[in-house]
DNA sequence: ACCAATTATCGTAATATTGCAATGTAATTA
DNA sequence: TAATTACATTGCAATATTACGATAATTGGT
């Protein structure tokens, strides 16, 4: 039904699956790419940079500030987006804690 | 739209992004921890362990499977599915590349 | 050949995501 | 204060995802 029954898994099951929707969209994974080269940057950067509407970015955006994945500063009329570096840390080892679970022998 | 545009972003941002979408979801994160713990199992086991219809879990593994994450061994009237070390192996290097190319410095 | 078990596929309904034009809001400048 | 700039939000259309019943397709045993 498009819906997913969250209850049915773990509590770090849903929380895995949620931060992977998170990067599974290449605007994304170039926004945050962006923010990192960048060391900072603002939202009509970003328009420029991706051909995507702004409108589009800033929902984009949204869900990455949602995720705390990123965070914005009110620089006077613009905003200053970059990473949150204990919520990539965070993300970072939970990834990589699902990754090396694996021990690499199989069938 | 619904729709990605994925000309406007590099391979490797698509790549990831496709990746991300594969773990974007509770019960497929559920399906690769089982599959690491039982070191291989079926289908059938997989609808007795997540609460989903068989159909579901079907589908759930394809995915997987066309992403190359998992494969496949026809092992009589069953299906013995387990993770693809190599894929798995790539997988996690992108990421953790990915996340590694962050610096830890901002705003 | 027949039947049961296992998995895949099809069809469909419900919901989510993506994208953008239009519009709203807040700070900035003229 | 009116115009401008920079984002955010809303509303909507197109498409994708999730879930499952029904129904194939394949294999194993009788």
């Amino acid at each position: 039904m498009g819906v997913t029954k969250t209850n049915l898994f773990t509590e770090r099951q849903n929380e895995l699956a949620k931060l992977a929707k998170g990067l599974a969209h290449p605007a994304r994974i170039a926004i945050l790419e962006h923010l990192i080269s960048s060391n900072a940057c603002i939202n009509s950067d970003l328009v420029q940079e991706l051909g995507l509407a702004q409108a589009t970015i800033s929902q984009h955006l949204r869900e990455l500030k949602d995720l705390g994945i990123i965070q914005g500063n009110i620089e006077g009329a613009s905003i200053s987006y970059c990473i949150n570096p204990s919520k990539w840390d965070e993300i970072k080892s939970l990834l990589g804690g699902f990754f090396d679970s694996f021990s690499g022998k199989c069938c």
